[in-house]
DNA sequence: ACCTGAACACCGTTCAAGT
DNA sequence: ACCTGAACACCGTTCAAGT
């Protein structure tokens, strides 16, 4: 009588019914792996009840809404972020930018929630939050330009890796890899000089030139180049607003 | 009889029934209308059909998917971002921040969909890109550089305004704004000196800090810092690519 | 307390049928 | 050629019911 509860509650009947009991974390953990696995035009409340092995519903017990799921999602995923400290703030701030790449390169199907939405405020680490600003004060930043240097840092942060691992949408058809590539392989050389000259180093190498996403086809060069300079012009930034005072 | 037929497609049977029959051109204006008014949330092919008094599946005669209408979409909003010629190449690039920011604003819920999503590659503008890499050339970027300094200029392009008018989840209990407003209120000074020092410069003034996104709170001098820091940035690897050279 | 199960109000898209 | 209308395979979420 025992063992056949027990083998009922392994669950032979409900395929995947994990035997440990639903909780926030894992679910969490749950999405995250469905995330990876399946990407995100898959990631759905069903299907991550379908591989815990539950009804859709029930997640609702542990999860107000898929909003504040994707929330902590984000939140699990971005945890480790925040780096070592270090006395060069451009240094650190390098840092911060790599690391924040690095996560969004090991989960990539994420990156269109967290770019353009604002539920990750629903999840704030505050801690992240501290380090930016309390390295840019250190650096020189005050009130108003504080403000100012935090929203390009966290830009900084999110924006470039944001539109590297931009989601792709699904094309069996292949519709726009040959379109794109026919028109630019047809790019007039009178019109589009440049692009005509340098299109076998751009496609699929430049921002909206391409058919792969970050995940396929990194954009390592650019990302170097983008947060060097953010970070340069910010030191610059700093100089002249000493200057002015 | 004319009359009544005339009355019949005039439609007082289908309320917005439009005489005009659809179109490509139609059902965009339509889309860019319903996006505008009602919001990302209830942006669908289904409400657009609504919006033109036609039934759902009528659309899919002018537009291959749901996909592929947003990327009309995009490229009808951003039809008019290139700036005018300038001798100072980073004025002009200020420029087409600034037009890209423009846009954005006028039509804020558009910005989820430009960010984090690949689609805007297949409506690519050939002289946006073109400009950009004339532009960047005439600097004095080449080759690997270019390709570098092209895509720092995209991501600054979109960057900014994506984060700035990131899309706001329903909340209509508030409690987003509530627990938000609390956590930051209660922000411990001796954990967190800088954000508990400056808690009312960064409430909805500071990315992940707020509940509001830029349509009522605009984060206009992160913007100029920014821009102002990527492209002098920018300039400065210039230098330092000449001095290698 | 935690999960089932039915139900509601939505989606995008396919495809046969009408005109 | 262009639109209707039914149908399919999905969604997120609410809520009563079970245990």
């Amino acid at each position: 009588m025992t063992g056949r509860k027990d083998a009922d509650r392994r669950g032979d009947s409900g395929r995947k019914r994990k035997s440990a009991p639903l909780s926030s974390e894992a679910i969490v953990a749950a999405a995250i792996d469905l995330l990876d696995r399946e990407g995100l035009d898959n990631f759905s409340i069903r299907n991550i009840a379908k591989a815990l092995g539950v009804y859709p519903t029930a997640l609702y017990w542990h999860v107000p809404s898929r909003h504040l799921l994707i929330a902590r999602v984000i939140a699990a995923l971005f945890a480790d972020v925040l780096p070592e400290e270090n006395a060069d703030w451009r240094l650190w701030l390098k840092d911060l930018f790599r690391r924040y790449r690095d996560i969004v390169r090991a989960h990539p199907n994420v990156a269109p929630l967290v770019g353009g939405h604002l539920v990750s405020s629903a999840s704030v680490d505050l801690n992240l939050v501290e380090a930016i600003l309390s390295t840019l004060t250190r650096a020189g930043f005050e009130d108003e330009d504080l403000v100012a240097a935090y929203n390009s840092v966290v830009v900084g942060m999110c924006g470039y890796a944001t539109q590297e691992f931009a989601h792709v949408f699904p094309d069996p058809e292949r519709e726009l890899e040959t379109s794109l590539a026919a028109s630019v392989e047809a790019a007039d050389p009178a019109r589009y000089p440049v692009l005509a000259a340098q299109r076998h180093r751009l496609l699929n190498r430049a921002l909206v030139l391409r058919w792969k996403n970050g995940n396929q086809a990194p954009l390592e060069s650019g990302f170097e180049m983008f947060t060097n300079s953010l970070i340069a012009g910010l030191a610059q930034e700093l100089e002249r607003a000493r200057n002015r005072a």
